[in-house]
DNA sequence: CACGCTCTGCCTGCG
DNA sequence: GCAGAGCGTG
């Protein structure tokens, strides 16, 4: 190569990493690398995303114009030398990006892109940050193909059902829907829910499914034992009553996907000639059936990236296997790895307890996350009598940082194990002046009269659904006994038709002669609705649903301490218009479908200025100044179940550790009781395991006794605890008896007072101002300058 | 057929 | 400690 030549290389690359300079020299190089396999181990804070979006639009921009090795074949001395310079010239990040585009190779159309991630929060993060990357074209984003892995299957199996075995019109069933089918199904094979509880049922199926097991292959495989033989049938029936509906549930999205693919060479190589580009995110969530769906996807071209970090795997129970990404380089064989360990969210000391209990598992790719941001403050560990005096003590530190360090109350979370703890939290914080958020609790799509409104809606939308028929068909109460429904189910059966089919014509059967009449009243309610779905605007129409069903009055009628299921209702329905203004042709079953992958409206607002409280699986992926991690203890945090299941269990339990520690970015509280009320049962449990994990010198745990200092409602006279609800009531008694005589500690300070502090020396009290039970101080301090500090906290010496 | 009572089991949860 | 499921009775 000529020297020009590389002088123009060399120049070129210096530019673009000028241009990516805010990265650091791991995200450049992954940004880069767009060909061959890739993966990117990015831990906890590493800019994960940022790099994400990043390659995309470099991908879209530039094409392989780094590392291509192109030089125009016109290439001269005046305009390399001008190169030369615009590496160090006062131009803008702007003017140098469309300078960069003179060296785009091969550039890829936003529609030969693929980014599949597990959450429509992600997706849409994703997009924005795209979007916004390219304002002068706005419908660029639109054509990439981004989205969950179940909308991007949804996407393919809606265009070629019949070749995955479906009828046009094809419904998903959820969690609920599922839950009531497979009920039915064990009650039709005549299983006890002792011998094979529904859920054992359903995980069981769901695992098969996520390896991509069929019925078949699931006797095949496990046959030779009764009960596994057992469960095959009930598979299958279960399989067979979702077909009868023409109904998927969200597992058979991913894995019906699959085997269309596998099925149809010329679906796989439409595709596979399309996507050029293929990203994942969450890698280390993915499933055997997500692993073979990516790896089809991207078989062509193979520029598959994945973006996870493995001691960030906390959903094995959910079907995740870990084994993905750590042996994406072996079956890849050309696959590059790059690890993104600078560590952009938390302060050193935070990451070396990170680094320090996640060092104790086996099964890991090995990483060490630094940053340049400094020790911050040690690791607080406190150790409250019980699940009240915890949360008590969560409150109190809360609000006087609120008071004295300038902190709002949005930077503070509150993250645990179980929603079992989030009682004694929300009881104490319910009554305090604290605004606070709590995340999980019944899901808005979860409520029953939303079920019930959506079954409506399917039913119309699809007669064959069996289960979402079911549902309603006695709300409100049409005196259909289940004598009847079981008659009408079997005459289906015997007919090979559906269910709705038979209702329309009862009067012909004689077993259904008593209840024909409502049978035939009922098909025929749904049968005008399907009508008046053509003609009215979808939110009209499903007004009418709810008034001709009669489910409004129902709800109406259960009188007004259920107002909130009417407001549900309404909120539904503008819900319906909200979606009606996104597209122009708004049409039922796509509504539905969208509900139906979309989990929840976020009902995270990380706008509010509310303290947050989350379970710390729904809280992967956020970062919050503050945590709090109540329940560091044996038996709830590594849970009583993890530790019987065995040390792979407790490996995945410290990896959850490892993501309650990284949320954190200046300070971490972890607390751990004395003895802790749940399930209705009290027990002492010693300090977790992973807090024993953490190095010493990273702790700073308060002075023997302090705590006692504290008075807490939640002792009861004799010295036993009180029930959280006891705590509660007799709180809101006492509250102005507590405040007007707070516990003070020390004796309390004038305004004119000289003090000693062990840290800022001595200084003089300028004001004094009562806080709850506390007080705040204002002090001069003679040589620290003045600060504002806690009675109880302080440790302030009168002179 | 509906309502009220007792019994049980219960971690985490995307789409 | 509580919710949902199942069972018995009016």
């Amino acid at each position: 190569m000529s020297e020009l030549s590389e002088r123009y290389l060399r120049a070129k690359r210096a530019l673009f990493d000028r241009y990516y300079r805010s990265l650091n020299e791991q995200q450049r190089a992954a940004v880069y690398h767009i060909n061959r396999p890739l993966l990117i181990l990015a831990g906890a804070g590493s800019g994960k995303t940022t790099v994400l979006v990043r390659r995309i639009a470099y991908m879209i921009r530039y094409g392989n114009a780094y590392h291509s090795d192109y030089v125009p074949f016109d290439m001269d001395e005046a305009h390399v030398t001008s190169l030369e310079s615009a590496v160090s010239a006062p131009i803008t990040d702007e003017e140098l990006g469309a300078l960069l585009c003179e060296f785009s190779n091969n550039p890829c159309p936003p529609w030969r892109l693929l980014a599949i991630t597990f959450t429509n929060k992600a997706a849409g993060e994703i997009k924005a940050r795209l979007a916004a990357v390219f304002p002068e074209d706005p419908d660029l984003v639109g054509g990439i193909w981004a989205g969950t892995f179940h909308s991007i299957c949804m996407r393919i199996l809606r265009r070629y059902y019949a070749e995955a075995g479906l009828r046009e019109g094809f419904t998903i069933y959820d969690t609920d829907d599922t839950k009531k089918a497979m009920q039915a199904v064990l009650k039709d094979l005549r299983i006890d829910d002792k011998v094979l509880p529904v859920k054992s049922a359903q995980s069981y199926i769901s695992r098969a499914k996520d390896k991509l097991i069929d019925p078949d292959g699931f006797l095949l495989e496990f046959g030779n034992d009764f009960r596994m033989k057992q469960i095959a049938k009930v598979y299958e029936a279960y399989q067979q009553r979702l077909s009868d509906s023409n109904a998927l549930d969200f597992d058979d999205i991913i894995c019906r996907t699959v085997r269309l693919l596998e099925t149809h060479q010329e679906i796989l190589q439409s595709y596979q000639s399309q996507f050029r580009y293929v990203s994942v995110d969450e890698y280390q969530d993915t499933n055997i059936a997500q692993f073979r769906l990516t790896a089809l996807l991207s078989g062509g071209w193979r520029n598959l990236m994945v973006v996870g970090d493995d001691d960030q795997s906390i959903y094995k129970f959910r079907g995740a296997t870990i084994a993905n990404i750590l042996e994406f380089d072996r079956v890849f064989d050309d696959a590059t790895v790059i690890r993104l360990e600078q560590n952009y969210r938390s302060t050193q000391s935070i990451l070396d307890a990170a680094n320090a209990v996640i060092s104790h598992n086996e099964g890991r790719k090995g990483k060490t996350l630094w940053t340049n941001r400094g020790n911050g403050s040690k690791i607080h560990v406190l150790n409250p009598e019980h699940q009240n005096a915890e949360a008590r003590e969560i409150l109190d530190i809360i609000q006087k940082k609120v008071a004295t360090e300038g902190l709002r109350y949005r930077d503070f979370a509150v993250l645990y194990r179980t929603n079992a703890q989030s009682n004694a939290l929300e009881m104490a914080f319910a009554r305090s002046a604290v605004p606070y958020r709590m995340l999980g609790g019944v899901r808005f799509s979860d409520r029953k009269e939303i079920r019930d409104l959506v079954a409506y809606l399917q039913l119309i939308n699809n007669h064959d659904d069996r289960d979402r028929l079911l549902r309603i068909i006695n709300e409100p109460r049409r005196g259909l006994g289940e004598k009847t429904l079981a008659a009408l189910q079997e005459i289906a059966v015997m007919e090979s038709c559906s269910v709705f089919a038979v209702m329309e014509h009862a009067d012909q059967y004689l077993a259904l002669s008593r209840s024909a009449k409502t049978l035939m009243e009922f098909a025929g309610l749904i049968n005008e609705l399907t009508l008046l779905l053509d003609e009215a605007p979808l939110d009209k129409f499903v007004n009418q649903v709810l008034d001709l069903s009669g489910y409004r009055q129902m709800i109406k009628n259960l009188g007004p301490e259920e107002a909130d299921r009417l407001d549900n209702l309404d909120e539904f329905i503008s819900n319906v218009v909200e979606y009606m203004k996104s597209t122009d042709s708004p049409t039922l079953t796509e509504f539905l479908e969208e509900t139906a992958l979309v989990a929840d409206v976020d009902r995270y607002d990380d706008t509010a200025d509310a303290v947050v409280m989350m379970t710390i699986h729904s809280a992967k992926g956020l970062e919050f100044p503050q945590v709090f991690l109540p329940g560091f203890e044996e038996g709830l945090f590594p849970g009583m179940q993890t530790v019987i299941a065995g040390p792979e269990e407790i490996e995945e339990e410290r990896r959850l550790a490892y993501v309650a520690i990284t949320r954190a970015k200046d300070e971490l509280y972890i607390l751990h009781t004395a003895s802790r009320t749940i399930y209705g049962r009290t027990a002492a449990n010693p300090a977790s395991r992973f807090l024993d994990e953490i190095p010493e010198h990273l702790l700073s745990r308060p002075a023997i006794k302090q705590r006692m200092t504290n008075t807490y409602a939640g002792y009861s006279k004799d010295g036993g605890y009180r029930t959280a609800r006891e705590t509660a009531a007799a709180d809101r008694i006492t509250v102005g008896k507590a405040q007007a005589k707070p516990a003070a500690p020390r004796e309390i300070l004038a305004a004119g007072d000289r003090v000693k502090h062990m840290l800022f020396g001595e200084g003089e009290v300028l004001s004094v101002q009562k806080m709850g039970t506390d007080y705040l101080y204002e002090i001069a301090f003679d040589t620290k300058g003045t600060k504002k500090l806690m009675a109880t906290y302080a440790k302030l010496q009168k002179i």
